[in-house]
DNA sequence: AGCATT
DNA sequence: AACGGCTAATGCG
C-alpha cells in the first residue's frame, strides 16, 4: 500500500524507457510458407506498406497463423454508371490521377432493370482513393460498390471461402481450396435426388470439420487508485498482472510485484504457474512473448481495454515494436500474428444473445455470462486492489482468464464452432464476425452472391426509388408497415386443442413467393399481374430473386439436413452437437433475413418487400382459418403463423394441412396438442396442459391481488 | 379519463 | 443498429 500511495503522490520514478523491441521472430515467420501447409482461412486484411491484401490461414498442423500476400495484382476499385469520357475529365479524378491505375469499361447486370449495362471501373492504387478519407473519390462522385471493405472485396473476387481448407504451396502460388472427405452421414444427403447443386455446395462448405483451435485468453489488471477507473485512452496507471489460460494447458499469472510483498514461496502456493517480475515492462514483454505463440487471442473487452492498454503502456516503457503487433482501430484492437476475438462484443450481439443463447444471460458482463453459461462466476468482487493481498488478486485475476477461456470451450467448443460456422455462412473473416451484427453478416454474403451473378450492387436510394408505397396502415402507431395477424381468442377453458402452425412462415414465404428487393415491383410488364393479395404490389415471374434464393437454400439445408443430423442418434454426441451448431447458426440467418429487409439501415431494405412478406403471412393464416371453417373445424385462437383448433376430427386436420399445402405451397404441421387450454380475452396470454402433462404458459406473469 | 411513451 | 403486435406500467392536464 505504501508504495502505491507514493506512486500516486507523484513519485513514479519515471526512468527513461529503454528503446527495445519485444524479442520475436513472428515477422520473419510470415515471409516464408512451407510447401504443403494446410490452412483454414480465418482472416484477411490490407497492408498499406506493400499495398496488398493478405489472407490469414490457420495452419492445422503447426497451430499458427500463416499469412499469404496477394500475388494476383488485385487492386481496390469502384464503379461509375455514367459516361466514361466524362468521368475521366472529372476534377476529382484528375486530382487523383497519380493514384488511379486505370479506368476500364466493364459489363455488369443491373438487377433492378434486369439488363446488361456498361459501367466504368475505376481501379486505384490503394483503398483510400475509393473511400475512407475526406479526399476519397466516393465523397465527390456517385460511385457503386465503393463502401465494401477492401479485404472483403478481395475475398469475394477471388472466391475465397472463409472457414474453408486450403493448401498453401508457397508465397507465389495462390492457395488452393481442398476438401476433407465428406463424412458418410452428409454424403448420404449429397447423393439424394432432391438436393440441387447449390445445396450441395452449402452442405460441403458448412459440414467440413472444425478442428480444435489453439488459443489463449488474456486478462490484465491495472493498479489504479480507489474510485478511479483506468482508461485505455490515457493509461496512466501501471499494469501489474496479466493472466493467461490456454487450450494447450498453459495456466499462468504474470505479476509485477508492485508492493514487493512476494517471495520465492509464492509460486508454489497456486495450482497454476506464477511468474514474478520487478517491473512493468518485463511483465508486458513476457506476456507478449507468450501470446505470440498462439494464433487466436481471446479477451473479454480486449478491443477497448486490455489490448490498447497493453500497447500504450508498453510503448511508454519503450517497447517500440508493439505497434507492429497490436493494431488499434477506432473501435477494435487486432493482433498482427493472429486473430483477436473479443467475447464482450460477441456476446453483446443481439442475435447471439437472443437466438443462439435464447436470452440466457441478461447483463453483458463476464460474471453474468459465465454464471449463466458455465454455471460459475467470478471470485468475490474486488473494488480496490490497494487493500487486497497480492495472492488474493492473483487468484481473482486468474479466474477471469479461466472464465474467458471457458466461454469458448464449454459444450465441446460450441462458441468457437459457432464463430467459424457464421464465418462460413457469411463468408466473413472471424475478426468481423465477432464484432459485427447480423445485418452485416447477411449483407456480406449477399454482396458475394451479387458478385457471383455479376450483378452491380444497387445503391440504397435506387432500391427506394422503385417506390415505397405501403398498402395498409400499420396496426401499431409509429411502425412502418403492417405486421402479423393475431386472431381474437375465444375466452374460456377448451379441451383437446390441436395447434397447427406454418413451418418457418416468413422465410418460406420469401422462398416460395420469390421475394427480394429486385423482384418485388420488378421492371417487367408481364409480371404486373402477379399481385400480392389485396395490393397493387407485384412480384417477378421471370427471375429468381437473390434474397429469395439465399433464404431458400439455407432454409432447405437446415430443415432437410442439419436439423435431422443434429437429432440422429446413430451419430456420436460430438457430431450431433456440431450439426446442432450449424442448424442453430442457419436459424439465426433465416429468421433475420426478413427482419433486415424491413430495416432501413440495411443496404437492401425495401419496404414493399417486407410488407409483401407479412401480407402473404396474413393471407396464409386467413386462408387457413377459412379452410378450417369450411371443414367444420372450430378455430379458437391464432397468432402470426398458428391456429388453435378445438376438439377436431384428426382427418379434417390432415385435410386442412394438405389443402393449404396444395393451395399456398406452404407447409402446415401439427405443433402441439393441449389436453386443455385456458384463453382469456387478451391476446398472447394463455396457459394450457399438453398431452404429456407439461404446462405451457404464455405472457402471464405472477401478480398479487390487491385485495 | 384518456392518451402518449416506454 | 432485424421486423411488427400486444400487454402493462408510468406519466401528465
Amino acid at each position: 500500500m505504501a508504495s502505491l500511495d507514493k506512486w500516486l503522490s507523484g513519485d513514479r520514478r519515471r526512468e527513461v524507457p529503454r528503446m527495445e523491441e519485444v524479442k520475436s521472430d513472428s515477422i520473419k515467420k510470415f515471409t516464408e510458407i512451407k510447401e504443403g501447409t494446410i490452412g483454414i482461412l480465418l482472416g484477411s486484411d490490407y497492408n498499406p506498406e506493400s499495398r496488398k491484401a493478405f489472407l490469414k490461414f490457420y495452419d492445422v498442423k503447426n497451430h499458427r497463423i500463416v499469412i499469404w500476400y496477394d500475388t494476383t495484382n488485385h487492386h481496390p476499385y469502384a464503379y461509375y454508371k455514367g459516361d466514361i469520357k466524362e468521368l475521366e475529365n472529372n476534377p476529382a479524378i484528375l486530382r487523383k490521377r497519380d493514384k488511379i491505375i486505370d479506368i476500364i469499361e466493364e459489363e455488369k447486370i443491373d438487377p433492378l432493370n434486369d439488363e446488361k449495362i456498361k459501367v466504368a471501373k475505376i481501379i486505384a492504387k490503394d483503398p483510400l482513393v475509393i473511400g475512407g478519407s475526406r479526399e476519397s473519390l466516393r465523397e465527390y462522385i456517385t460511385l457503386w460498390e465503393a463502401d465494401i471493405k477492401y479485404y472483403a472485396n478481395y475475398i469475394f473476387d477471388l472466391d475465397f471461402e472463409v472457414g474453408g481448407y486450403y493448401i498453401l504451396e508457397g508465397v507465389d502460388k495462390i492457395p488452393k481450396r481442398i476438401h476433407l472427405e465428406v463424412p458418410p452421414e452428409v454424403k448420404k444427403f449429397l447423393d439424394s435426388p432432391n438436393i440441387d447443386e447449390n445445396m450441395k455446395d452449402w452442405l460441403i462448405r458448412l459440414s467440413e470439420y472444425v478442428p480444435p483451435l489453439k488459443r489463449i485468453s488474456l486478462d490484465i489488471e491495472v493498479y489504479n487508485p480507489r474510485g478511479i477507473v483506468p482508461q485505455a485512452e490515457n493509461p496512466e496507471f501501471p499494469i501489474f498482472m496479466i493472466s493467461l489460460y490456454a487450450s494447450d494447458g498453459l495456466k499462468k499469472v504474470l505479476v509485477y510485484d508492485i508492493r514487493s510483498e512476494l517471495d520465492e514461496s509464492t509460486a508454489s502456493k497456486f495450482e497454476f504457474d506464477v511468474e514474478v517480475f520487478n517491473n512493468e515492462r518485463d511483465l508486458i514483454k513476457r506476456a507478449i512473448e507468450i501470446i505470440e505463440e498462439y494464433p487466436i487471442i481471446i479477451t473479454f473487452n480486449g478491443d477497448n481495454f486490455d489490448l490498447p492498454y497493453i500497447r500504450r503502456r508498453g510503448e511508454k516503457l519503450g517497447l517500440i515494436d508493439l505497434k507492429d503487433k497490436i493494431r488499434l482501430g477506432r473501435n477494435d484492437a487486432r493482433v498482427t500474428w493472429g486473430i483477436h476475438i473479443d467475447l464482450y462484443k460477441f456476446f453483446k450481439n443481439v442475435s447471439i444473445k437472443n437466438y443462439a443463447f435464447g436470452g440466457a444471460y441478461d447483463v453483458i458482463s463476464l460474471d453474468s455470462i459465465a454464471q449463466s453459461l458455465l454455471g460459475k462466476g467470478k471470485t468475490e468482487k474486488i473494488e480496490y486492489f490497494g487493500e487486497i493481498p497480492m495472492e488474493e488478486i492473483i487468484r481473482y485475476s486468474f479466474r477471469d482468464a479461466e472464465l474467458t477461456y471457458e466461454l469458448t470451450s464449454f459444450n465441446r467448443d460450441l462458441v468457437m464452432r459457432l464463430i467459424i460456422i457464421i464465418g462460413r455462412i457469411a463468408n466473413m473473416v472471424i475478426d468481423d464476425v465477432c464484432r459485427l451484427s447480423v445485418s452485416n453478416w447477411i449483407k456480406n454474403r449477399l454482396i458475394h452472391l451479387h458478385r457471383k451473378k455479376n450483378y452491380l450492387i444497387p445503391r440504397p436510394e435506387e432500391i427506394k426509388g422503385k417506390g415505397e408505397k405501403r398498402h395498409f396502415q400499420p396496426i401499431t402507431k409509429g411502425k412502418k408497415y403492417v405486421g402479423a395477424l393475431v386472431i381474437e381468442p375465444k375466452p374460456g377453458i377448451h379441451f383437446n386443442v390441436h395447434v397447427v402452425d406454418f413451418a418457418s412462415l416468413y422465410p418460406s414465404i420469401m422462398k416460395e413467393y420469390n421475394i427480394s428487393y429486385e423482384t418485388v415491383n420488378c421492371v417487367h410488364e408481364e409480371c404486373r399481374d402477379n399481385l400480392v393479395p389485396d395490393t397493387t404490389t407485384w412480384i417477378c415471374k421471370k427471375k429468381r430473386g437473390i434474397i429469395s434464393e439465399f433464404v431458400g437454400v439455407i432454409r432447405d439445408i437446415r430443415v432437410d439436413v442439419f436439423k435431422k443430423l443434429s437429432k440422429d442418434k446413430t451419430l456420436d454426441e460430438d457430431k450431433r452437437e456440431f450439426y446442432n451448431v450449424i442448424q442453430g447458426a442457419l436459424k439465426v440467418f433465416i429468421n433475420a433475413i426478413y427482419g433486415v429487409t424491413g430495416s432501413d439501415a440495411f443496404p437492401f431494405y425495401y419496404l414493399p418487400a417486407a410488407e409483401a412478406v407479412t401480407l402473404y403471412g396474413r393471407y396464409a393464416i386467413n386462408r387457413a382459418v377459412e379452410k378450417a371453417l369450411e371443414l367444420g373445424l372450430e378455430v379458437i385462437y391464432g397468432d402470426t403463423d398458428s391456429l388453435f383448433i378445438k376438439n377436431p376430427d384428426p382427418n379434417k386436420i390432415n385435410e386442412l394441412i394438405s389443402g393449404i399445402e396444395k393451395e399456398l405451397h406452404l407447409k402446415l404441421e401439427v405443433d402441439k396438442i393441449y389436453r386443455y387450454v385456458a384463453l382469456s380475452t387478451r391476446k398472447k396470454n394463455y396457459f394450457g396442459v399438453l398431452k404429456d402433462g407439461s404446462i405451457d404458459i404464455k405472457g402471464l406473469v405472477g401478480k398479487k391481488s390487491s385485495t
